[in-house]
DNA sequence: CTTGGATTGGCAGTATGTTGTCAGTTGATT
DNA sequence: AATCAACTGACAACATACTGCCAATCCAAG
């Protein structure tokens, strides 16, 4: 008999939330020796997919986060020379952000050492488990967004 | 073609890390009438699917988060008259930790709340496809653990 | 029985995220 | 052109979680 769906899908939100942990912590480590953190590499990953930059709120719209929390990340990183603002011509007051020539050097080594840890983790998963997996987690974000 | 495995986990990563989020926000507005917070209703979970009470340090390995964020939420929730702490037999600093009353009469309005909606969220999904999503998330766990 | 490594409680510091609020900007509707 | 709702920046308060550190406790090996 199988176990009932209410069962079985609390046991994946709590899985899901025990995950959400080790991939953060995974993250930081794997990307400590870049002066990043999970939260940088977030944003990092999100203006490296833009093509003409994004601005604060766009981020945090592709993060699935607040616009408050984005902004004082990018306030620290573009302090720090990782991203720069550039002046929006369509908007007067929301900048744009962008990659400096250091962040764009620092998205490729995450890249580097990102690459072969998803390669490495995925080794025993069949290609058809993962698609099933990413279809159920999409449903769900769908559902709840 | 399909899309490469690295791809398609590093797509599934980031799709955990927003249903994460989702999940959150969810359980906060489903409890915030029972004066509740993510935070708490996980260490709840986790001391009622205990029998005999569990130890601050043992909540923490069930939840897979450091024992002083554990140890932070049930001070507040003795202070609060939801969980009590207890003589522990078998150690003489590490106490065991227990639901009240109070805290039991919340657990089972808990599981009124949440039951529905488990049962709302995963409607429209076959229970293959929530097995198979929870075996390639555990897979994912015990990898990273 | 002693000793040394692991566990635990407690405290501090830091990072990340949320919500709320207010004023300035934008864009669409009238 | 005026207006109003939505978006944005900036600041504040708060919740959650991490690490590091030190002293007390526990447990197993010798």
């Amino acid at each position: 008999m199988h176990t009932s769906k209410r069962v079985l899908f609390l046991d994946l939100v709590l899985s899901v939330l025990r995950l959400n942990g080790l991939l953060i912590a995974e993250g930081d480590v794997m990307t400590e020796e870049l002066n990043l953190t999970h939260a940088r590499w977030k944003v990092i990953g999100a203006i490296a997919l833009s093509n003409n930059g994004l601005t604060v709120p766009g981020i945090a719209r592709v993060l699935g986060q607040s616009r408050q929390a984005v902004q004082r990340i990018t306030d620290v990183m573009v302090h720090d020379g990782v991203l720069e603002y550039q002046k929006n011509p369509n908007h007067k007051r929301s900048v744009l952000v962008l990659l400096s020539e250091n962040g764009k050097e620092i998205y490729n080594t995450l890249r580097e050492v990102q690459d072969p840890w998803a390669i490495d983790a995925t080794e025993d998963i069949p290609i058809e488990e993962l698609e099933t997996g990413l279809r159920l987690v999409r449903r769900l974000i769908k559902k709840f967004n």
